[in-house]
DNA sequence: TTATAAAAGATAGTAACACTATCTTTGCAA
DNA sequence: TTGCAAAGATAGTGTTACTATCTTTTATAA
């Protein structure tokens, strides 16, 4: 049996459907592996046009800018964690478990997901600690905001949202906590790789410590404000 | 009593002393506001030019490029913020009173410090929580961070794990939660004005919910894990 | 008062970037 | 076989990100 993945896409990301053809899932492919060893500031649709072996103008006709590839990168990455999500929290009763799954999934290093072919998670998942947050920190936020480009990133959010509120009907602030989780999984794994001051994991540099700082963060949180609401 | 207000800044952030002349000081002033008004993306010399009424050539002697000016505005506030810490927390003798002061000043609206006339320190942090992360989100982090360029944020990063861990000895990531904590102040408040559904004052936009969410983060955790250690 | 050195201004130039346009070729489908 | 969409090829334009050089202004020390 193989089954292949396929991540449905806001239209407005692109100007052609990038899943749709030979050309746009090189585009997608290549582009996760500029960005992961040049990083994104030092990318042009130039250099991925030699990379793929087609021209800037081809690059163009699938993507508006750079800026708009990324937001595509990071909304793919976002749904597809959103199923991981869904799909590793199914059949579980415990909010507190399925929590920690969540954060689990958020903190660890994940595999390349085999039934989506042109694109490598692990790499990815890389690409969204390091550039991620610039997708939504610009000038434009509230347009793109209006044209659902970060619904994905949103959705993630309500979901982990819910569950804290299963975890703790009374606890005040379940989407701050929520959208916490999610940038301080990624700011702690980058801070521990490349600025190991700032974070207790500095030595080991190892991602099960940045799970346990989590846990340790979130359950404190739902504990102590339990009663009383 | 006039009292001038001067932060000794790393040399290697700058070609030629921004403080030391007219020029110098008007780069500061108006790169602030241009940003602010603008967006860092957007900004170039050229155009920080034109609105000072000098010469690209000019901005390029004190300055590398626009993303080491940025670095600088970053460790000039990072710098201001350890010492407005160090002044509102003194003579405070309860641990838990000067990291509740913290959180405050992290938070909430700066006004402008006079004693620093050539810098908005309200228009600062604007800009630092839409652009204070792009500063080390980069390939050169590590080359940056060998240069010193992050000491000032790394600094006060620093004071503030002392501070949590003056109020429980035992607690196990002060480094890591003094980071979630800067970073929280700024990503919530980010949040609460631009992606609203990822947080829980969306409706209110009051800034002093965010400082009661992050004090309940802080002091649940802390409060959690004081015995046993 | 003059010499002089540093800062700033003026101007020019280049390679790369961020696109847009247009024309041709290829591949497939009715 | 014709017809159309995708891709390739090529060119062009304004801007960005610098570097270089030469001149003028300004502060100050002899």
């Amino acid at each position: 049996m193989e089954i292949q993945l396929q991540i449905k896409m806001n239209e407005k990301l692109f100007l052609r459907d990038p899943e749709q053809s030979e050309l746009g899932k090189k585009i997608i492919l290549h582009s996760i592996e500029w960005i992961h060893k040049n990083g994104f500031e030092a990318f042009t649709f130039k250099k991925l046009a030699e990379a793929i072996g087609t021209t800037e103008a081809g690059i163009y006709r699938y993507f508006e800018n750079k800026h708009r590839l990324l937001i595509y990168l990071t909304a793919w990455y976002w749904s597809w964690l959103e199923y991981q999500v869904t799909f590793q929290t199914n059949n579980i009763k415990d909010p507190v478990v399925k929590l920690k799954m969540v954060i689990h999934l958020l903190a660890t290093m994940v595999e390349d997901d085999i039934r989506t072919s042109y694109v490598d998670e692990s790499i990815l998942h890389q690409i969204i600690i390091t550039e991620g947050t610039k997708a939504y920190l610009t000038k434009r936020v509230s347009e793109d905001n209006k044209d659902h480009l970060f619904k994905p990133y949103k959705d993630l959010c309500a979901v982990i949202g819910n569950m804290i509120l299963e975890c703790n009907p009374h606890y005040k602030y379940p989407k701050s906590l929520a959208s916490t989780i999610i940038e301080m999984a990624h700011f702690q794994n980058f801070f521990m790789n490349n600025l190991p001051s700032l974070t207790d994991f500095g030595k080991s540099k190892d991602e099960a410590e940045i799970v346990l700082f989590l846990e340790d963060l979130v359950f404190s949180s739902l504990q102590s404000s339990s009663v009383g609401g």
